[in-house]
RNA sequence: GGCCAGGUAGCUCAGUUGGUAGAGCAGCGGACUGAAAAUCCGCGUGUCGGCGGUUCGAUUCCGUCCCUGGCCA
């Protein structure tokens, strides 16, 4: 029977995600959705933790290998894309595991971002060179005068908000308030967390993906994909290329890559602790021996 | 063993002509409405190697000891 809501397994890189996902998805007939910025780059294999082909044969996973590494994808198009998968499922009466660390992809499809605008590509292209020059300060100043609502935010914010206002003629904190077109889905969240063991975990999933060939997948990417295409931006890639460059020592590139990750992991968690709505949040440490029982049991309560 | 250079935050270092110290990185906290593994914002966490001495006051000056590196034996 197809659930009215949405089950979403999600926390920060590392923590496990994947393989209760994969499990409980044989166990419960359900399709895999993953909410991965990076694991939508064809190519980009070993270092985004991207299931293997082995995985997949075992479950029905979306959301992999979409783009060209110097495409770009966003939140909203994920959410789009998301809501087809979902619709296919159902159709077949099946549901979908949501599952990933991108809490804004997450949020995007359960609580659907406000119509703004997209600009095609050659309408913003000569604004985003003018923009790409300017300094942080002198940014914000420019959204201080355009938005000044969202001149507090970062960088990328900024920009998208300056381009709006300019290219639109209306603020895109206007956009924000007069919401989405389409309304919210109920969710449920299982929210994986190993706490201090997260350490050791990112440390021992590195290690693994060094062994498993990480450098050698930089090094033939490096020879077809542009050094500026987005897919590089994924966590530890730039230091691999590096390293399969003779720029870089593989120690370096292991103990950067680490530092790297940890930061990103402790962004995540952030996000999840204050962007979910907390009455929908199942908290799971994966390590703990009850663990799978429990997801079980979270799996069936929430169906 | 002698000489020299050092010992200051988790790391690399700056600094105080004597008034208990500050940068980068790491770390911690936060933001996030179409780039989100992105992009930003905030926070210094310290027996200034130990023990004495001089001084109103020593991380700073003096003595001594310990440690590290280099040179000479």
């Amino acid at each position: 029977m197809v659930g009215a809501r949405i089950r979403v397994v999600c926390g920060p890189t590392a923590a496990g995600k994947s393989a209760l996902a994969l499990k409980l998805a044989e166990r419960y007939d359900l399709s895999i959705l993953s909410a991965d910025s990076r694991q939508v780059y064809r190519g980009f294999n070993i270092g985004t933790a991207k299931p293997t082909e082995e995985e997949k044969r075992r479950v029905t996973h979306y959301g992999l290998d979409l783009l060209d590494p110097t495409d770009r994808y966003s939140a909203a198009g994920f959410a789009r894309d998301a809501e087809r998968w979902i619709a296919e499922e159902h159709a077949a009466d099946r549901d979908v595991l949501v599952v990933g660390g991108t809490g804004f992809y997450i949020r995007a499809l359960v609580d659907p971002l406000a119509d703004s605008p997209a600009f095609e590509t050659s309408q913003r292209r000569t604004l985003a060179a003018e923009l790409e020059d300017l300094s942080m300060a002198e940014l914000k100043r420019w959204c201080e005068l355009l938005d000044p609502g969202l001149a507090h935010l970062g960088r990328t914010q900024l920009l998208r908000a300056v381009e709006t206002a300019l290219l639109s003629g209306r603020r895109l904190s206007e956009f924000h308030a007069a919401g989405p077109s389409s309304s919210p889905r109920a969710a449920a969240y299982l929210l994986l967390d190993p706490g201090p063991e997260l350490k050791a975990r990112i440390e021992q999933r590195l290690d693994a993906m060094i062994e498993a060939g990480w450098l050698d997948e930089a090094r033939e990417l490096d020879r077809s994909v542009p050094a500026n295409a987005p897919a590089w931006s994924g966590t530890g890639y730039q230091f691999m290329r590096a390293v399969a460059r003779g720029e870089m020592d593989v120690k370096t590139a292991r103990s950067l890559t680490l530092t790297a990750t940890r930061q990103y992991a402790k962004r995540q968690r952030t996000w999840f602790r204050h962007q979910v709505a907390a009455a929908d949040v199942t908290q799971l440490d994966p390590t703990a021996p009850d663990a799978y029982e429990i997801a079980c049991e979270w799996v069936e309560r929430h169906g």
